[in-house]
RNA sequence: GCCGGAGUAGUUCAGUGGCAGAACGCUUUCUUGGUAAGAAAGAAGUCGGGAGUUCAAUUCUCCCCUCCGGCUCCA
């Protein structure tokens, strides 16, 4: 899907520079048999056996560190050179001569003849090479030795014309690592070399800069210094147990939410963390979803399950009592616990837990308010990423379903009509979407909201689905004014996702430095003397009436000491009292890497929080 | 779940077939200081868990658990 999203010209040139790199190499390292390079997220990738690299690089580092700058030279010196692509149809035997001194190609020619797909190489040359191109590809590996650039290699093809389209400041070479041939470890294992590249310098400057701001924004790592939230074996992998501070985030978030929520037209509603398998027989979990579902527990009077997801408890209060179509839309909002049983190897701090919390909420609606409705949800999660998060990256992806049919309810009508429903107040909402294929819940197509972060992580934060299921599952109906009975319309929506991975992707987003409302500490009392502790203790007394967080270092620690923890702690705020701001009856205020604000009355620190 | 890597003090990490190490943090004492680390002393470990080899295992072998990277999947 990300595809999609990725111009056909950007893949032209990943891929071209991977030609490069191979024929750069090769002019490096002349014996070096080539694997494969295609092209990947944001670059691409060359495997060569590279021979004569002794056994001394056993310490990469350094030589490795060179090599890469080295190679990297000498390929912007080619792509100066204005070389051409040239796709060239070739038959077996031709290209097993070209390729007689290469034994992976060679395996691939062999394999392609087995599958007998039609063979095309790309050509790559200068001017000056082009009347020797007939001698010199009889071996592409020694043309480089003539001073002539001309390379031969087997590709499907998706080349630039020529190499001026592409920027030799937008590309850089980024590592090394072993890969085997095929995959197998059968097989000889090859050095791998990865690069990125971008349309423009711009692009690739700021690829290098997320990718060096990821490492510190990890919210694993940040998690743990901000004492945000924690694991413990014996509770269990994908299990996270909160701590006070991220408490304070999840809260301050579900607060808010219950507020939007109140203003949009929701009521809340709340429900048990588990239920009898008969409910998931009705909903149709247990045939689709079982696997992902924690094992039930056997009592009594059947099979209990913990919840994973949150829709039939919903219902049930749908159906607790006849409906109007007087009552419609009617809008239950919840935050759910649920627990899916995901797979351990898919466990990802708090991305992906096997616990969590859900943002959630059912419309039930009429047909003729079913578009309305969705717009209505659309327009609230650009309410909360652009207005509330300042997440200003995000479009809708409508998740089709083609693959794998039998993982889908079998109703082809209803299928048809949402999509187009949903298709059509996409378009409506004027917000950015794609489609995507095979991603549908089994239980009708669905729209899901992939968000990005200022350091290009790209989450599904929230899914929204059209139901057409539940309700015949559930009989789920409300009497119109003919006095007939009619089928309602389910939208699922969940804007917010779930706490875990929202707060997830906002510690990255923000780095951990969290806007004021949500900041778990917002404000810091320091004092320079302990001649200062009662005054300071007044100040965090008036504070904390005011229902700011504030947290009191009265340590016997130096005043340098104190600054620098609460800065490590991201703290929006600190306060600075010592004999100064006693006798002026004021505050030293330092804010958050911008640093001191000097003295101030209390009343106008308050002024500029509130903001 | 699969493939690969890792697990040693609260944290980040050295290290060894023969008494377990550093830095930071923590506790205590001295120090009362002005915008990112004042000083000293001290406490702190089932060397992830279990089995095996060995006179002796944190170290070697096997099994399990957890975490990390990827596959896959999703909120």
């Amino acid at each position: 899907m990300k595809k999609l999203l990725k111009t056909d010209k950007i893949e032209s040139i990943r891929h071209s520079l991977a030609h490069i790199l191979a024929m750069a190499v090769l002019k490096k390292f002349p014996q070096a048999k080539l694997g494969v390079g295609p092209v990947i997220e944001n670059g691409f990738y060359y495997d060569f056996l590279l021979k004569g690299q002794g056994t001394s690089d056993m310490g990469q580092g350094t030589t490795v560190e060179i090599n890469l700058k080295d190679i990297e030279k000498e390929m912007r010196s080619m792509l100066k050179q204005n070389l051409d692509f040239k796709r060239e149809k070739l038959t077996t035997a031709k290209v097993k001569k070209i390729f007689k001194e290469q034994p992976f190609k060679l395996d691939l020619i062999k394999e392609f003849a087995k599958e007998k797909k039609e063979i095309t190489a790309y050509h790559t040359f200068s001017d000056k090479g082009k009347d020797t191109i007939d001698k010199e590809f009889k071996n592409p590996v020694t043309c480089h030795m003539s001073h002539v650039a001309c390379f031969f290699d087997l590709c499907r093809g998706g080349h630039v014309s020529n190499t001026s389209e592409i920027n030799p400041d937008a590309f850089k070479l980024t590592k090394i690592s072993g890969a085997y041939w095929k995959g197998e470890q059968k097989n000889p294992q090859l050095t791998r070399i990865y690069g990125v590249a971008f349309e423009t310098k711009e692009e690739l400057k700021k690829y290098l800069w997320q990718q060096e701001e990821s490492l510190k924004r990890d919210h694993r790592i940040l998690g743990e210094k901000l004492k945000l939230f924690t694991f413990a074996e014996k509770v269990g992998p994908g299990l996270p147990l909160w701590l006070p501070k991220g408490t304070i985030i999840r809260e301050e978030i579900e607060n808010r939410a219950k507020k939007v929520e109140k203003d949009w037209g929701y009521e809340r509603v709340a429900t048990p963390h588990i239920a009898k398998e008969e409910l998931y027989k009705m909903s149709g979990h247990i045939p689709y979803y079982a696997e992902s579902m924690f094992p039930p527990m056997k009592l009594d009077d059947g099979n209990y399950y913990l919840k994973a997801m949150n829709c039939p408890h919903t219902h049930m209060i749908y159906k607790s009592e006849p409906r109007s179509y007087r009552d419609l839309p009617i809008r239950y909002a919840e935050y759910g616990t649920v627990y899916r049983y995901e797979l351990s190897g898919t466990l990802a701090g708090l991305l992906r837990t096997r616990g969590f919390t859900q943002n959630d909420a059912h419309i039930y609606c009429r047909e003729d308010q079913v578009e309305e409705e969705f717009l209505k949800v659309m327009k609230l999660h650009e309410f909360w990423y652009k207005n509330v998060f300042s997440i200003t990256d995000f479009y809708m992806r409508l998740s089709l379903p083609t693959k794998n049919k039998d993982k889908f309810a079998n109703i082809p009508e209803g299928w048809e009509k949402s999509v187009e429903i949903l298709r059509s107040t996409m378009k409506k909402s004027g917000l950015p979407f794609i489609e995507a294929e095979g991603e549908a819940a089994f239980y009708g197509p669905k729209v899901d909201f992939q968000i990005k972060s200022v350091i290009g992580r790209e989450e599904t934060a929230s899914t929204n689905q059209l139901d057409f299921l539940a309700t015949k599952r559930f009989n789920l109906t409300y009497t119109d004014n003919d006095g007939k009975e009619k089928p309602v319309y389910v939208i699922h929506r969940a804007p917010l996702g779930s706490h875990e991975r929202f707060i997830a992707f906002l510690i990255e987003h923000y780095a951990g430095e969290f806007p004021f409302w949500l900041a778990p500490v917002q404000t810091t009392v320091l004092t320079v003397t302990d001649r200062a502790n009662s005054y300071a203790e007044e100040i965090v007394k008036t504070l904390k009436n005011k229902e700011i967080r504030v947290s009191y270092d009265q340590r016997n620690e130096t005043i340098g000491k104190k600054i620098r923890e609460a800065e490590l702690q991201k703290i929006p705020y600190i306060i600075i009292i010592g004999d100064r701001e006693m006798e002026s009856k004021t505050i030293s205020v330092r804010q958050h890497k911008k640093g001191d604000l000097g003295k101030m009355a209390l009343e106008d620190f308050l002024k500029l929080a509130d903001k």
